[in-house]
DNA sequence: CGGCGTTATATAGAATATCTATATTGGACT
DNA sequence: AGTCCAATATAGATATTCTATATAACGCCG
């Protein structure tokens, strides 16, 4: 069976979409279903987590949405990484691996 | 200059007091001293987060509580693991080891 | 002895982020 | 037209950490 979806560590979600968006600009839904996809599950971010967080995002200058026209013809919101957005990436990235490192000291302290 | 201390992503200070107890009973205060040692500084737990997460874990029983003299002559109140907390403990451990594992996918994905 | 600083614990209230649940829109398909 | 679904939106609940403040008890020192 597989293993059931975690609920996300608060505060880790804006570096999971700026990552995303590092690769190419993206619609939310789209965002959503790569993270769930590379994740194999383990991540599943709520619509209502997702877009919230994307207008957080957008209002700090870190991303930037355009209404588009999906290929299925859907309305869509297109949001791309913007340089502060990148900026950003890099400092979210060093407090991460900062936070896995401190965390795997104590749980391997002796 | 040594880094800034980080803040705690919501939802890892349980990890990190019940692993602590794992090697020893301790008192809050020293729970918290050892943390900031062993992350160098990291984590720097505060007496608002610590002593509200005591009581919480203690209504779990996930650890126990009593009041002691500590070899300084003053009051203290000496946490222990349970059986139960050393099962959630386990829990806890892979819930982050998924995290991270997930975490780390999306990062490195091309 | 009395004041002062320090350690340990406690707790209320603020801030923040995610989740649940619900709503709206627009297009496709019958 | 009616139904379904994808995409976005948002209000309210929940949970956890942080800030700020408080209390108690001990040691130190003038």
């Amino acid at each position: 069976m597989p293993e059931p979806a975690l609920e996300l560590l608060k505060g880790t979600l804006d570096l999971l979409i700026l990552r995303t968006l590092e690769l190419r600009p993206m619609h939310g839904s789209a965002i959503a279903e790569r993270i769930s996809q590379v994740t194999h599950g383990a991540f599943q971010v709520k619509a209502g987590s997702l877009f919230p967080a994307l207008h957080r995002l957008e209002q700090e200058g870190w991303i930037e949405g355009e209404w588009r026209e999906s290929k299925e013809g859907r309305r869509v919101r297109s949001y791309t990484l913007t340089r502060d957005g990148r900026r950003q990436l890099a400092v979210e990235k060093k407090t991460w691996a900062r936070i896995v490192q401190a965390t795997n000291a104590l749980l391997e302290s002796a």
